[in-house]
DNA sequence: ATCATTTCGCTTTTT
DNA sequence: GCGAAATGAT
């Protein structure tokens, strides 16, 4: 149908049209990838006449998957009886092992264990193993367990590769972790996409079924795939019609083993494979596409494209350097509120490279009244009496998974202390079994146990008994969690307490207890509405309706809005310290900030703070601008900065006052008086504002960078009273925080 | 066994 | 400034 095609350029056209065989679409930001996919999958449907069930599109985020899916949904019209196959790699394996996993010898009722599973699980192994010092952290581990997965490696073959004992240690915490998921049934993350991948190698009828049935294969963000996602795409497209979509760009998540290589070798790895770049760009005025440009242009490990535009010139980017990290929040929540004003319906986004950011800028924004919706952070099934709840439904599941019956065997308290959890464990082992052979042993032959600690652990079983035998009947998870409660009394534990946390744990469980109820009335099983927990994050509730939204860079990926703050960026936060080291982690940092830019629109905002504290508390800190910031051609920069009213007013008043500082001298525009306009063409190691050491009247302003005969170099950070009376509090590295009388102190400004 | 207190140590990003 | 782990008090 031409108004499939009509509003497309010719490039998009090609991608849409060019159905068969393998197809590679470089689209760069913003250049309506996603509306190229969603075309191409109604294209097949209505044009090609592909029936949709077999049309497979996999993406990385349920966000983008639900996007997708509603997108198609609209194009194709109606009913919608039959629709395309359109889910998270991830999800997609879940269903696979839950029809055909037995076919390879497998569980199909496995249970999905989460990282605070995994986290649990390698902790305690590594307490097995005598291994809890600090060079083990589990984190650590689990990343090297996870690394070596992801190159289909098993504990053996890591072994064989290893050349040094710590690494042949963590193959052994290796192998009893898979060993323990084995005897879970449990999978982690990285064994749905393996399993599936052995699923489709050992058994050829699956194999055959599923090539069969997807004629048309897509994937999207395919820069991001790791090494398993790909095998497991060559083994989904026998026929060849697949096409990936990809920006090496906009490659974010080699720290989760995404391998560049794959997009990077498509044409080899699919003979004959055609290539479209789709280099246009509709989203951002070319001031914001420029800068971007350039700082991805300092990236060496790319192909390199040349974006473009034909929309205007449009506003600078604005950078703002604000005294401390407290007024960087309330000056762009100030911003937003006078953008808002103005554009009823506007959306601005505020976004940072980690999550513990946030808070700054939700306080801001609460304080000025404005709504707004944090992605990311903790989340639902996050919380701990929400895992504690899901916790019980797996260990009726599987009475065997020690992690979920660590967890809940003294919770809420039933008097099975650590003593007896040891006891426990020691029985379990020593009969060839778990947690749960322990319990099953000891509750009536207590050996060892005191006769209140056996009461307690029959108790315990009896519990799970009861649990596992109405689960086996068919129960739902509605009907599980009452149980649960009913049995445990735990959501009455938090019911008594008559503090707000314990409040919102009751609120949180009437939660759960709706969305089981849900569950059982969509006819799931208890192993779906798992499933659903450990698959679905919060990232994925992205509202966009709101207004206002705060996120990572990672988290922004995708998305668009007219406003975008980009804060933090400062060396050590942005690009983060621990990228500092490595080229190549540093390039990917500057792919995020890439992303970043090139989610806004109409304007971009740069900004950081001079001043920060590094813990939260302690001590402001001089900080350093962004590397990124420099890479920003001064050009197309403009200068929010804070000069005048730091001059003026400013300079009474101390960092964290700065609420006063912003809502007063904000809309004026007060003179700048004669000091040395820090002309931050921005960065070129300007550290702080007032790099400029003394104002002209003598006295020295807040941020002033001053010398003391015994304590050398130092920053000024608070100054009371005036004239003779000025106090100043300096700190100076090595010497920490003095305070002094700026009279009798003797101080040399530096510039 | 459990609860309150204190200390430490440390921070990416996520399916 | 925060959470997890270790310590101390009942």
């Amino acid at each position: 149908m031409e108004s499939l095609l009509a509003d497309l350029n010719d490039r998009q056209k090609e991608a849409v049209t060019c159905t068969d065989g393998p197809l590679l679409i470089l689209a760069g930001a913003g250049s309506g990838k996603t509306r190229v996919i969603t075309r191409r999958i109604a294209y097949l449907a209505r044009e090609r006449r592909v029936p949709p069930p077999a049309i497979l599109a996999m993406t990385f985020t349920n966000k983008a998957a639900a996007e997708m899916q509603q997108r198609v949904a609209a194009l194709l019209g109606g009913g919608g009886a039959a629709r395309p196959v359109i889910s998270t790699f991830h999800s997609f394996c879940v269903r696979a092992l839950r029809a055909d996993y037995d076919a390879v010898g497998g569980p199909r009722n496995f249970t999905i264990y989460a990282d605070d599973e995994q986290m649990a699980l390698v902790k305690s192994l590594l307490k097995q193993l005598g291994l809890d010092d600090k060079r083990f952290t589990p984190r650590s581990v689990l990343a090297r367990i996870s690394h070596a997965k992801s190159r289909g490696w098993d504990a053996r073959e890591m072994l064989a590769q290893s050349s040094d004992p710590k690494t042949e240690r963590i193959a052994a915490v290796y192998d009893r972790y898979q060993h323990a998921l084995r005897q879970a049934q449990a999978l982690d993350f990285d064994d749905l996409l393996l399993e599936t991948e052995r699923l489709l190698r050992q058994s050829g009828e699956v194999a055959d079924r599923l090539n069969e049935r997807f004629q048309y294969v897509h994937v999207d963000e395919y820069q991001d795939t790791n090494r398993p996602q790909y095998q497991l795409l060559r083994l989904l497209t026998r026929r060849g019609n697949v096409c990936v979509v990809g920006d090496e760009d906009q490659s974010i998540y080699s720290w989760r083993g995404a391998d560049l290589r794959n997009i990077l070798d498509f044409e080899r790895d699919f003979p004959r494979a055609k290539v479209v770049r789709l280099e246009q760009n509709y989203r951002s005025t070319r001031n914001i596409l420029d800068a971007a440009s350039a700082v991805v242009a300092n990236n060496l490990e790319r192909k390199g494209k040349t974006l473009w535009t034909e929309s205007g010139a449009g506003l600078k980017v604005g950078h703002y350097a604000a005294p401390d990290g407290e007024n960087e929040a309330l000056w762009v929540a100030e911003e937003i509120r006078r953008y808002l004003a103005g554009a009823a319906d506007g959306h601005a986004a505020i976004l940072y490279r980690t999550n513990a950011q946030s808070r700054p800028f939700e306080e801001a924004l609460r304080r000025n009244n404005i709504p707004y919706r944090l992605v990311g952070g903790f989340s639902f099934y996050e919380r701990a009496e929400i895992k504690d709840l899901l916790a019980y439904l797996k260990g009726a599941l599987h009475p065997e998974d020690a992690i979920a019956l660590q967890r809940i065997l003294n919770n809420p308290p039933r008097g099975i202390g650590r003593a007896t959890v040891d006891l426990l464990e020691q029985a379990g082992m020593a009969r060839g079994g778990g947690l749960w052979a322990g319990i099953t042993a000891l509750g009536d032959s207590p050996g060892g146990l005191t006769p209140r600690a056996a009461a307690a652990v029959a108790e315990f079983r009896r519990l799970i008994r009861d649990l596992a035998e109405q689960a086996a009947r068919g129960a739902t998870a509605r009907d599980l969690l009452a149980a649960i409660l009913d049995r445990t009394g735990y959501a009455r534990h938090y019911a008594q307490e008559d503090t707000p946390e314990a409040q919102a744990r009751v609120e949180n469980i009437d939660e759960l207890m709706n969305a089981a109820a849900d569950s059982a009335e969509r006819g799931e099983t208890v192993l779906e509405f798992l499933d659903h927990a450990a698959l679905v994050s919060d990232q994925d509730d992205f509202d966009a309706s709101a207004q206002v939204t705060l996120m990572s860079l990672h988290a922004a990926k995708g998305l668009e809005f007219p406003l975008v703050f980009l804060v933090g960026l400062e060396d050590g936060l942005f690009p983060h310290s621990r990228a500092a080291n490595a080229p190549r982690d540093l390039e990917e940092e500057r792919r995020l900030c890439y992303v970043g830019m090139t989610r806004a629109r109409e304007r971009l905002m740069l900004t950081r703070a001079c001043f920060r504290r590094r813990y939260g508390a302690g001590v402001l800190e001089a900080t350093v601008a962004s590397r990124f910031l420099r890479e920003v051609p001064g050009a197309l920069l403009e200068d929010l900065s804070p000069r005048a009213a730091m001059a003026g007013r400013g300079a009474e008043t101390e960092p964290a006052a700065g609420r006063v500082y912003v809502s007063e001298g904000y809309d004026q525009t007060i003179p700048a008086p004669a000091l040395a306009p820090h002309r931050l063409p921005p960065g070129v190691g300007s550290r702080a504002p007032s790099a400029a050491g003394g104002a002209p009247g003598g006295g020295l302003r807040l941020g002033a960078r001053v010398r003391h005969a015994r304590f050398g170099a130092g920053t000024v950070l608070r100054i009371e009273g005036e004239g003779t009376e000025r106090k100043l509090t300096v700190s100076f590295p090595g010497y920490g925080l003095k305070k002094m009388v700026e009279k009798f102190a003797g101080l040399q400004p530096l510039r």
